[in-house]
DNA sequence: TTTTAGCACTCTTGTGAGACGAGTGCTAAG
DNA sequence: CTTAGCACTCGTCTCACAAGAGTGCTAAAA
């Protein structure tokens, strides 16, 4: 494939940043008169003819102006990320950033997706760890009342798992902690996996009232897995209402329908876990979903030295491209610190 | 106010029913065709103007059909809740019902919200319980690493408030765990107002470490009602986009900007709460919103004999009323009854 | 060879006239 | 009081036409 010029270069990036700002296609004289090109505008006609012979970009009719294909939004891109030295934009962000305490997984998660919505004013999504962090830590039985009893299950992430049940007949609070002491010594400093394995194993030996306990329990560690394990966290869905390209209802609900089957997007960004840095997809360049006219800005973030999830922002194609990878980038390094410190502490002994 | 003679009435009824499932102006001859009343077109086209005359329907411009005016929908729906024989639907409702099994209060709020979507096709709201069941029941603290404790805080209704603080020096397990058991001596069964007034009390005379717990222990308490109490569950709000009044986009986002605006929701269902039966606000009836367009159908739900909630549904004016009002009710009374047991429980001894 | 000016051409958007159809409101007869 | 008949109104659809924007091409200039 030809390079392009350092001039054609210049006025593809002219065009897009002019398009992403106003929205509207972009016309020779528009470009003559915001930027300062010393050529005339119909050198510019040619050079646009030209980039748009090479894919970049497109007409969408005769006597329109023109719009980037996805192609051009590609090399947009792949220009951005690769040089990033604008760092004047990240000042803003702080400023308005609310600090992010969040201390239970769940509600961090939260707050990074509300937090890149805000920020970007698109639509954040965060997809929580697949492995939890953190090993057995503590299992505490409490009688409420009569039978039932509500069962704690404590990681050494610092996670909580509650769950009450009703037992067949009562038990004494002391018995309660008799067992749970039992379990802490057989169980503590251990992955759940191995939890699971072990419960299972010690099942077929236990008596009537413990079993269901440790059933129980089993239970208990399996839906801290599933529950906090990839689940995905859209904020500001509402305000992708805001960008005009969603006036076009059918567009929107499209969006929507995105949003609401979780499933196929925790696939599509699964996907880009992979990758260390901060990946782009535009428009149909991913394989997953339909989203005419959306891009997706994701970047994966760690805990310790592991990929544990990945965050992001869904917005229209016509996106902010240059300010939207920055949040990101920054939201992703502010997520991993967070865990990181979690996780470092939560891990050792 | 004069009274609507029986064939009004039921000319009335038919407009209203036609109009809310076509969605189009009801003129006379659709009404002939639809329906059958043995008078002409012409004696319809004078019945309906004189409801026009009363204020029930109206006409988009000289030559459309009429639909029903706020006071129209009124009329109509005051005469459905005071009859409510039809029992038929909510077999179909039973049907496809997931039978809401949540364990946490949070996770009852929120299937509830769903299963007001999904049964009748618009949002579903929810309003948890001002008032947090239950009081205290127990606390612990646990070490994970160094000075890191993991704070739980459990109520008698079996609700769980964790939080993970950091020391300033580092604390046996076996200290934290005497005054888990000192606390709970002082507190258990207490109401939690009643347990910070006392945890205000003590904390004077309280010695460095466990000052601090005793403050995040009063903070836990805190947030246990705030972060439960008033929250407002949303479900299937996207799929308003489904019903075509909002293909208007403009109508749209006014609604979505209320969804958002979850306090003046909140202002607004908690009004409701007084009465005790189902409650319709149509259009402009309620006084803290504008939205335009839209109704809503709530109702207060209970545990033991309290009225601790409210919920509904919020769609467009022209509403499934008849479905809804029997799917609202329904669900409140689900939720009163598994709120009930979880309380009966949770405040014995 | 590249750039520029000029101009014809294309296509969208907006406007207005006219036809059509739905539904009303009114009048006069039953 | 009901009904048939009919004129009238108003929204919607279609078509034609004008205006405007922007291109693409050609031919001249650098």
């Amino acid at each position: 494939m030809m390079e392009l010029d350092e001039r054609n270069k210049k006025v593809l990036q002219a065009v897009i940043d002019s398009y992403i700002s106003t929205g509207a296609p972009i016309g020779s004289n528009v470009l003559i008169k915001r930027y300062d090109f010393s050529v005339s505008s119909a050198t510019l006609r040619n050079i646009m003819a030209e980039l748009e012979e090479m894919g970049y970009l497109t007409h969408p009719h005769t006597s329109a102006g023109r719009i980037p294909t996805e192609r051009g939004y590609r090399y947009y891109i792949d220009g951005l990320i690769s040089v990033r030295r604008d760092t004047d934009d990240i000042k803003d962000q702080l400023q308005q950033a609310p600090p992010l305490h969040g201390g239970d997984l769940h509600e961090l998660m939260e707050e990074a997706s509300q937090f890149l919505a805000k920020l970007s004013r698109y639509a954040g999504v965060v997809i929580a760890p697949a492995e939890p962090e953190g090993k057995y830590k503590h299992i505490e039985f409490i009688r409420l009342h009569g039978r039932e009893v509500l069962i704690i299950f404590v990681t050494s992430g610092g996670t909580v798992q509650n769950k009450l049940i009703q037992l067949d007949e009562e038990i004494l609070q002391h018995d309660l902690n008799s067992f749970s002491t039992y379990l802490d010594e057989e169980l503590e400093h251990w992955p759940l996996t191995e939890v699971r394995r072990r419960l299972v194993e010690k099942l077929r030996e236990e008596k009537r009232v413990f079993k269901r306990l440790m059933e129980e329990t089993y239970q208990a560690s399996r839906e801290i897995q599933e529950r906090d394990s990839e689940k995905v966290y859209i904020g500001g869905a509402f305000q992708v209402l805001e960008s005009p390209e969603f006036a076009n209802v059918e567009k929107m609900r499209t969006l929507f329908k995105a949003f609401e089957d979780k499933y196929k997007l925790l696939k599509l960004l699964e996907r880009s876990v992979t990758a260390g840095g901060i990946k782009v997809f535009i428009g149909s360049e991913n394989p997953y979903f339909e989203m005419q006219g959306c891009s997706l800005v994701v970047s994966s973030y760690n805990a310790g030295s592991d990929v544990v999830g990945t965050l992001g922002v869904i917005g229209p194609t016509r996106m902010q491209y240059k300010q939207v990878i920055q949040v990101v980038d920054y939201t992703a390094k502010l997520v991993s610190r967070l865990l990181d410190e979690r996780f470092e502490k939560g891990s050792e002994r």
